[in-house]
DNA sequence: GGGTAGGCTGTGGTCCGACCACACGACGGA
DNA sequence: TCCGTCGTGTGGTCGGACCACAGCCTACCC
């Protein structure tokens, strides 16, 4: 067992028992060091892991927002985990697209029968109707789109997934902007069948929303000639 | 800009370059530091983080299998992303529940359309008849059986997530056993949804494997009454 | 008396140097 | 030829020191 993690374990079960909630504070990096009987180096390398997995937030100086304070991000780390995985290439990329047709078209199912809020989607639709928008700006807006879709279903998981996976591959998805025949036309279909979505959604028509987005986004990774 | 995220990023881009694989070895830990202009306590934060997101292993001693190597095992620390937000209370197990119903009804789905070879599953299925098993191996077995599942479909991004899940929720499984009205008649009836699953995937019954998983998950979750 | 500028204090961030435990591999003796 | 031993390089741990930062509190000045 070594040292960093009887912090490890100590936080998970405090947090556990209820004694850390969301907004708490860790004792300081000094004092966990000596109630658990080891190191500050120790305490710390636990820390950052504790960073890395989005479970707590450091920052300096003092006052109420300082020291480490105890959050809930489970999107970055799912980031960074599929971004590593993904340098290694040991994560096939059409593992990804398939996962992500999998996740959508059932979180679109799912937000159909939900008659849900569909104002901020379309606000999002309507900004990335701007002419002049770069390929980056695009994608941004378009990873914005797919996420709040995701969201609509009300799985915290899957949507905190979803947001992942599209973080994750958002390096790979520009780099391959220059595969694609000509960028303004794809824009323009991209457009057209994010409209056709949220259309299926308004009228509640599930299935077909679902097949949609199935469609569009094996298109794009179609278009775009996507590595492995 | 941390000092340990040099390494994090300047591992990154070697993996993404090709320049380290699976296998390889990172300079060590004296090494690295001063290539950086960094000290050794960076380097060691970012070796733990890269630890836990399953990208090195680190060993002591000398040999071709000690020091920090590369490898790929993204199981352990989606495991942990999803224990630790568990234990925060901000991740509710419902969306845990139904996302393994999504995904395990998808893999089963997938599964039937590729005629798979179900020799491993059914061996796992005979381990699970043995009388006198506890119900923590009974779950750990249950558990090898659900993730071969997964694999059958042949995604290792759904594979891994599903392990994970399963790994993350095990410790609540096994402390909501004393809810169970019946113990051994909830195992009997496990093992036979199980065998009746296995039975639709030999048919090539896709759907009805699939409602059999949902209805497997579903059943178990609501018999065991598992918190929020 | 009120307001402001300064120092005080406690936080994480970084570094250095040292020592330990470990395991392979080379060397030397039997 | 075999076996034990020592060397060497690895990560693991530690203590201590100093820095940057930010809120707070005091003391001074108006």
């Amino acid at each position: 067992m070594k040292n960093y993690e009887l912090v490890l374990h100590r936080v998970e079960a405090e947090l556990a028992a209820g004694r850390l909630r969301i907004g708490g504070r860790l004792p300081g990096e000094r004092a966990l060091a000596e109630q658990l009987g080891i190191s500050r180096p120790s305490v710390r390398e636990a820390v950052r892991v504790l960073e890395a997995m989005g479970v707590v937030r450091t920052a300096t100086g003092s006052g109420p927002d300082a020291g480490t304070v105890i959050v809930a991000e489970p999107v970055s780390p799912l980031t960074a985990v599929l971004r590593l995985h993904l340098a290694t290439n040991h994560l096939p990329m059409g593992d990804v697209v398939q996962t992500r047709v999998l996740l959508e078209s059932w979180a679109a199912r799912e937000a159909a029968s939900r008659s849900p809020e569909l104002g901020a989607v379309s606000a999002l639709l309507d900004r990335m109707d701007e002419p002049g928008l770069s390929p980056e700006e695009f994608h941004l807006l378009d990873a914005e789109f797919h996420v709040a879709l995701a969201g609509l279903a009300g799985n915290v998981l899957i949507a905190a997934v979803m947001e992942s996976l599209r973080s994750a591959i958002h390096g790979y998805v520009l780099a391959a902007v220059p595969n694609l025949a000509d960028w303004e036309a794809t824009a323009v279909g991209l457009r057209a069948e994010h409209r056709g979505i949220v259309a299926a959604l308004a009228a509640g028509d599930g299935e077909g929303a679902a097949g949609l987005v199935a469609a569009h986004i094996h298109g794009f990774y179609q278009a775009a000639r996507l590595p492995s």
